[in-house]
RNA sequence: GGAGAAAUACCCAAGUGGUUGAAGGGGAUGGUCUUGAAAACCAUUAGAGGGUGCAAGCCCUGCUAGAGUUCGAAUCUCUAUUUCUCCGCCA
């Protein structure tokens, strides 16, 4: 949520950032109702101190007084004055309310402004592997090998599901094995959440009100559940209405988690296969930190998830996306994308984004600043570390050989029981 | 799923519809004593949101949350959430 006292202060420099998200915002009407709300609470509130100060005058002793009755009659007419006033008051901050949560954060001052088109490649790493001979899709790849059976999944669940089966079900744990031992090293904590969350997590990690369409709500289920479509959502309410004290922080998190998206109406003929589906597995990273602190822990994050490509030994990307192609919550976002040969293109592997004060607020996670002893809000970031949905492709795709067979990055083959190659599957 | 009980501050806990924003413990912090520590003793330790003011301060809200009754609610009523106990069902 944004900071309601710069929107008031400053409107034209909240309103210039939120341009450069692609949303041109009439913040008057706003402004209007937020001064609207100052003077109802002003009139609400000295008919509420002035009958307070009339009921503490009412002797303890029961007294069948002038007085006392004539107090009864006059703190009643306080209240019922007060009603019509109190409704409007509700009224009006709910409207605001309404209004500032479904704002985006505004992108951090360095962002250029536009859409995709504006991202910018930062850096490579590794060559684009040339193969001497013609490639095959990961699609195709992991029927020989018989890695994926798409068939049986779409019998048992529908379309945008795949089943990982014997050695591709062996990879994909592996993959995400080897992310977690390596968050261990890093000192995160290690989380396994609910994947069914309530309306709050949705709100505070900024999915709702805007995505609210986008996830898979639990049918009469009340209060109202949904299935995480990121761990983020899960990691970033931990602390939801807590202050912690200054000391504990910065707090470092990963979670592994299937991630469940509607993806409404975005299927493409290229996203074959599995690179998009209603359900992939992630391991994602969390960060809650000091509000100056934030900028170090995303080049640690953004470090920590290129570490990962760069150990798996793939070719990859990383953009720095301008600022209406960020996550909607986030002021900045820099994607790590996997070079995919059979589509020619690079596809995002992870986001890694820094919230600054957008979540906290939303959900009030603060802390206690040790000299003043002021509470501040929390800046909260988050990481893919990794997607696997994306990279399974891309390994079987890079490292496939010219007889068909997939060679597996030797990072994985711990994790494997030392298997170092995937053959086709005899027929 | 059924029946009951509970929710008070960092923790435990008292609490009669009226100076109760809340007794009492513990813990924490500071001090006295001590060569140092422990013990003992003394002191401090209620946060949070909002309004107003240059400020000190004052005002509103606040005892899980939301409604209600009342001149007045931690205290009475209703609803929700969570926790505990018992019963049933079940991997």
């Amino acid at each position: 949520m944004l900071d309601l006292n710069l929107i008031k202060t400053n409107p034209q420099k909240v309103h210039d950032a939120l341009m450069k998200k692609g949303w041109d915002v009439d913040f008057e009407p706003l402004l209007k109702k937020m001064d609207k709300r100052l003077e109802l609470i002003q009139e609400v509130e000295s008919r509420k101190a002035e009958a307070n100060r009339l009921s503490k005058s009412v002797p303890q002793v029961k007294k069948e007084g002038g007085d006392v009755q004539q107090i009864f009659i006059k703190v009643k007419e306080l209240a019922k004055d007060n009603e019509k006033a109190e409704a409007e008051l509700k009224k009006l901050e709910d409207e605001i309310n309404e209004f500032v949560l479904a704002l985006p954060n505004m992108p951090d001052d360095d962002l250029l402004g536009g859409e995709k088109e504006n991202n910018k490649v930062i850096s490579t790493f590794n060559k684009k592997p040339e193969f001497g001979f013609k490639i095959k899709d990961h699609v195709q790849l992991c029927e020989s090998l018989g890695l994926i059976d798409y068939e049986r999944a779409a019998k048992i669940s529908g379309r945008g599901t795949w089943i990982y089966k014997g050695l591709g079900a062996q990879l994909e744990w592996a993959i995400l094995n080897f992310f977690i031992q390596e968050h261990l090293k890093d000192g995160y904590t290690f989380i396994l959440p609910p994947h069914l969350l309530n309306y709050e997590s949705g709100l505070t990690a900024g999915q709702f009100p805007k995505f609210e369409n986008d996830v898979f709500w639990l049918k009469d289920q009340e209060p109202k559940k949904f299935l995480l479509p990121t761990a983020e959502t899960a990691l970033v309410n931990l602390h939801r209405n807590e202050i912690l004290s200054e000391d504990e922080l910065p707090k470092k998190y990963f979670s592994y988690t299937p991630c469940y998206r509607m993806e409404a109406g975005s299927y493409r003929t290229e996203e074959r296969g599995m690179i998009r589906g209603y359900q992939f597995n992630k391991v994602e990273m969390v960060q809650y930190t000091k509000e100056d602190e934030s900028d170090k822990a995303f080049e640690e994050l953004l470090h920590k998830a290129e570490s990962l490509m760069q150990k798996l030994g793939l070719h990859y990307q990383v953009s720095k996306l301008a600022a209406g192609d960020c996550s909607h919550s986030m002021a900045r976002t820099y994607d790590i994308e996997v070079w995919i040969p059979s589509m020619g293109i690079y596809k995002e592997v992870s986001s890694v984004s820094n919230g600054r004060d957008y979540q906290a607020r939303r959900g009030m996670i603060r802390y206690r600043d040790k000299e003043t002893k002021k509470t501040k809000y929390c800046h909260t970031l988050n990481a893919s570390g990794l997607a696997t949905s994306r990279l399974f492709p891309a390994i079987i795709e890079q490292y496939q050989q010219e007889d068909g067979s997939v060679v597996i990055p030797e990072v994985l083959r711990p994790f494997m029981g030392g298997i170092s190659i995937i053959h086709p599957i005899k027929k």
